[in-house]
DNA sequence: GGCCGCTTACTGAATATTCAATCAGTATGG
DNA sequence: CCATACTGATTGAATATTCAGTAAGCGGCC
């Protein structure tokens, strides 16, 4: 766990690099044990820096979240070529691997612990309805253009994408806090039965 | 926010009333502001009193988390007399209610704070395994149930039940987060199109 | 009954440590 | 020579934890 992600292994200003190093910081102690003096261990340079480049620890960790969900958001692919099913799997098998190595999961778990500060923190809050409005659009427009394609049935795209925005939120989250990746596995094996005999058109009910 | 949830509307033992200001302390400031003084403001009795019960803050905290994984558990109905489809229903109305009065929601924030912290703590993880094992078994037998009584088709009884299960977590943590209400109605939704057609035998593909 | 000794519940003040934040001052580069 | 990047020392508040001491209940025992 805390890992250097590739994502900023070199960070060019020093904003980038106290990113970095609120996000080592994080890994390490977690939300609750994150301080100013332990980001400042983290950060090559003067802990006082930090007051320099951000008013407080508030805007700071605002900050944070803002970096963190971007960096999230790039994750997901933006195929276009690809029929809508396979753009549609894609997706999920980003969003579900059987497996996360070290540094993946350490994003995973930091994504997750910034996420639960939401329940109480309304900017928090703010910011992850926007994230999840973008990722929700995605996925609607993936299942609208199924739908136009024929290879998805006539679904209601906006219940769908919900459906499956809960499954991966609720997949990220157990895997990291006692689920264990097997959770996911077992998910994105009935994902595929779902998808299969809810979402994708053809013989009706193929086995 | 903060409300007394009824379950331990009045404490009986001292424990009890700390566990109890516990979680209003918590549902006020965060689990990240969760500290022994304002644990104290919540408390009848005086501050000091929490060091003669606990040893220290950490094990009330590991304390409190085994209290309200507890009171979690207990909510989960179990009906026996009922068909198997019947008691799945029941207890995905339990798990995604349309709405939540305030009480419940302060009950639900506490539980996906809590939760985020078995991301860095793996005594948290430990006891979030467990508790995710007895409610995963729960949700096995009732799936079993089903296909022996054959409202259910011959599917992985274990598969479904992780799959239900990332449901509910995401659905809980969405609502809490960012998602809102409409997340979790429209994913209730969506699970009975997954029940009809993947889990409910019968005349197959039934419209 | 009434006093004793022991345990348990409880308190308020005090401790050392850690916290976020400030600030005066030093480089450095255009 | 001025602005920007940066540092080390420092402040005062908040932190977890300790501790000496009070109050109250309780079983025994003269």
């Amino acid at each position: 766990m805390g890992e250097t992600p590739p994502f900023l292994s070199d960070p060019e200003t020093t904003r980038e690099s106290i990113m970095h190093a609120t996000y080592l910081a994080l890994c390490e102690h977690g939300y609750a044990g994150l301080t100013i003096q332990r980001i400042g261990e983290q950060f090559e340079k003067s802990k006082s820096l930090l007051y320099h480049h951000y008013d407080d620890k508030d805007e700071l960790l605002l900050s944070f979240l803002q970096f963190m969900l971007e960096e999230h958001q790039s994750s997901v692919p933006e195929t276009v070529d690809d029929g809508a099913d396979e753009r549609l799997d894609a997706m999920l098998d980003v969003l579900l691997p059987p497996t996360l190595d070290e540094e993946e999961q350490g994003f995973t778990a930091a994504m997750v612990e910034l996420r639960a500060q939401a329940a109480h923190d309304q900017r928090y809050r703010e910011q992850y309805a926007e994230h999840a409005h973008a990722f929700h659009e995605h996925l609607v427009s993936v299942i609208e253009d199924g739908i136009e394609e024929g290879v998805f049935r006539d679904v209601d795209p906006d219940q769908v994408a919900q459906f499956l925005g809960t499954l991966t939120n609720g997949a990220m989250t157990r895997r990291v806090t006692g689920g264990g990746d097997e959770s996911v596995t077992a998910t994105r094996a009935e994902v595929n039965a779902y998808i299969d005999r809810v979402l994708r058109a053809g013989t009706e009910g193929g086995e």
